[in-house]
DNA sequence: CGCGCCCATATGTCTAATCATAATCGGCAA
DNA sequence: TTGCCGATTATGATTAGACATATGGGCGCG
């Protein structure tokens, strides 16, 4: 069950207390704790040294350490118990997390330009077919429908569709997407959204292979998202992707934690 | 740009400093903050109070109103500059994080029996192709390679090829893996792992769809694990799901935040 | 009128101290 | 030997206080 070797108690490696050149101590600590921990240098289940013997080590008080140990085991890399303390973490399965980036800012990154054109946009009352982007039907209420082309460097990038509820996002009807893509503009627009996001792989229909350039029934990447506010449903969109142009790419540690940014 | 109505200096709704009943202090202030922010009563943007301010309407001292604002924009959910104070954030970017759990468990979730069936497993010196799967060449070294389907009810769900490291996961190329699967032993084997994913939708070939029991140019979810221990390249897999069985799904909060467990 | 300096201010960070909580360890008794 | 119970101990939470830092706005000078 267990690896031959395991260290019960290691030593805070190259750690000498007044080393740190940026950065807040406990930002220091978390860095070099995690480096120890990612390097295998700290094997997961050894145990640490008790928290005040690692605050005297690097020379901060127990609070200060506390906060980067309490840091840690928010980002998995620790686990921590009262009576028997802290201990690196075991990896506890092979999940991952998958960043999904904004279309235009993934465009821009690869160097290319990026342009919206928009397909169609109609107003209609909500439909039952639309619960398959919703999730749930709409009502009775009408929805606005439409769908674009994302383009890069004037080539097909991705195909949107998309319902809006004009409700709340007022404005949808009038809206000329011509240069704003309808996620930017809905960003601005309305005050907060809860996402739910779905990722399959689908065969391109005869349709979609035109407007995206591609041989019919080549795989894609669908991705769903359903953003609701206040309890609302906002928005639903389908986002199609050739797999030949696109992947969804994640860099992590232990668990999932880390993240985007860090403050 | 800006919706019609945005408050500036919201009230700590629904907050009498001594309604809590669970979870420590700044626990219930995270939370209470969070659903004003979810339910769009503090709209983003809207500033707050100090947090001299806050602390006192909550009734805890700076520290802890600090830690829990701390953790809030740690989350996401809250910008903080100095000088300017605190800002309910605006959502950045149409952005989410997408988990990918564990076969087994996924399998076992949805109420079908799981079983994997190693197909082929050889140990042969590394080649040029095997880049492919691990980012970079193997090197000069031996390499276990072997194929293996993930079967649900008996029906195949997920075929996996992979390319396992001997030098550091020993055993490999004696470990049964009738019942055990390679993902999991290698879990239980290896000290540490550290991992890259990449997500893509491909076109099953012809043998790829013969094993997995579909038509050929099917689309399915391609899922790349590269995994690290030490600087050291531990195991490579490629993870081919039928586009119809299989679909990552996500639920997040403004940026990414949140995350699996709290505590 | 415009530019730049200065300071009030709000957050960021850190410390020492105290109380709370939970889990382990060891002793004691049946 | 076994089972229970309390002492020990390590983390967790919280507080008041102090200093650091950045910055936005006001004020003065050119």
């Amino acid at each position: 069950m267990s690896p031959p070797l395991r260290p019960t108690r290691p030593e805070p490696g190259s750690a000498p207390p007044g080393a740190r050149k940026g950065g807040t101590r406990h930002d220091h600590i978390v860095e070099d704790i995690r480096s120890l921990i990612v390097d295998g240098r700290w094997p997961p289940g050894s145990q640490l040294p008790v928290e005040t013997e690692l605050a005297e080590r690097y020379g901060v008080s127990r609070m200060t350490m506390n906060k980067a140990l309490g840091q840690l085991a928010r980002d998995g890399f620790l686990v921590r118990r009262k009576k028997s303390g802290t201990q690196v973490a075991q990896p506890r399965a092979e999940s991952a997390v998958v960043a999904i980036v904004d279309i235009r800012d993934e465009v821009r990154r690869s160097g290319r330009a990026y342009r919206f054109h928009l397909l169609a946009r109609r107003a209609r009352p909500g439909r039952e077919e639309d619960a398959l982007l919703l999730g749930a039907a709409p009502g009775v209420g009408e929805v606005v429908w439409l769908q674009g082309l994302h383009l890069a460097d004037d080539r097909p990038f991705c195909l949107e569709t998309r319902l809006i509820n004009p409700a709340i996002a007022e404005g949808a009807k009038a809206q000329d997407f011509t240069d704003l893509t309808p996620g930017g503009w809905l960003l601005g627009a309305v005050p907060w959204s809860v996402a739910s996001h779905r990722v399959r792989a689908v065969n391109a229909t005869a349709a979609e292979a035109k407007l995206l350039e591609l041989a019919v029934g080549e795989a894609c990447l669908e991705i769903v998202r359903r953003t609701q506010a206040a309890g609302e449903w906002v928005t639903g969109v389908r986002l199609l992707y050739p797999g030949s142009e696109h992947q969804l790419v994640a860099n992590f540690g232990p668990e999932a934690g880390g993240g985007p940014g860090r403050g």
